[in-house]
DNA sequence: AGGTACATTCAAAACGTTCTGAACGCAGGG
DNA sequence: CCCTGCGTTCAGAACGTTTTGAATGTACCT
């Protein structure tokens, strides 16, 4: 058995990166799976995990190979082991940039793509429109103009972001400048 | 009744931003609502909300209110009329600043403080630990260390973003510069 | 081939969240 | 001072998500 304080600081390691997770959109589960992981120095098997988190192993399995999905773990062959052991990427710029590259990448796409075609939809629907629906349809434009401005500023940001393929400490980054 | 491509644009815009408030954590209908509020020129009433969505009454008053304590819309008031009247808070930037400021801003400072208690208490507990268990504890420092600086990235990135203080306009924005 | 030790799957259950609508409260008008 | 029209509340229902554990699949060993 450990010492107090490392169990201590273990816990509310597991608990806030599970926070964390939950927060980005990703189960509960994933995150403590992730903290348990990034705090043991060797691999864990999902039997560790599971005796570990005091969840089922069908929900280690399942959660486990999300993460991989995810690339936030790894796998770990063991030799002479017929288990599976999992260690966390403790790159964290790294699974940052593997989200963010999956994720946020398509989800801000698609919603331009959607924003254009409504666009031209209006614009190509506009002599067919009454007087009323014209001015209308002149409003909308303007607020879609601004959902595109917001979507482009954050395809830009996640451009920024996804562009430095270095990989960046985290410490080296002291400014960022918009303008 | 208004033409069809205006109906398929409204339908199209009010989904998409019911998508992306469930995507920052909001509720699909508080997303539903603001863009149906953003593509009404006039203000509209609980009733005219819960009409236009088909959701009850008590639902609309409810996420309505949410929506205001977010700064995401504000209550108009018509005079002659005992109704409450909504407008859309239409300056993106400034939904997007009241949002960081009041929420993603105290996440991450919570969780600097928790990091800070955790080297802290290692820290304190050093010389009552065994010879493994002060191996492990700086296993733990170097994850903490980690973990401090990504969420000092977060902090300041979004002290950046909270700074600038004028109604920017998304257009121009052009360059995010890390380094 | 049979046995063992694991991982995976998935239907059912547990759980949490959100919605509804009836009940209530409140204000203004007649 | 009651009636009407509105907003708010909240218990229960509906719904969606996550977890569990038993069944199943799979690979290795003897």
């Amino acid at each position: 058995m450990m010492h107090n304080s490392l169990t201590a600081v273990n816990d509310s390691t597991v608990a806030g990166l599970g926070r964390l997770a939950r927060f980005f959109g990703f189960s509960e589960v994933m995150g403590r799976l992730y903290g348990t992981l990034l705090l043991n120095p060797e691999p864990l098997s999902l039997d560790d995990l599971a005796g570990t988190l005091r969840i089922s192993k069908g929900s280690v399995s399942m959660n486990m190979r999300d993460l991989e999905r995810w690339g936030v773990a790894t796998e770990v062959w063991m030799r002479g082991e017929r288990k599976k052991y999992y260690r966390a990427e403790s790159d964290l710029w790294q699974v940052i940039r593997n989200v963010l590259d999956s994720r946020e990448r398509r989800e801000v796409q698609m919603a331009l793509q959607v924003l254009g075609e409504s666009v031209e939809k209006l614009q190509s629907a506009n002599d067919q429109l009454s007087a009323e629906d014209q001015e209308l349809a002149k409003y909308y434009l303007e607020r879609i103009d601004d959902l595109q401005a917001f979507f482009e500023f954050a395809q830009m940001a996640l451009e920024t972001v996804l562009g430095s393929q270095e990989t960046l400490d985290f410490e080296t980054v002291t400014k960022i400048e918009i303008g």
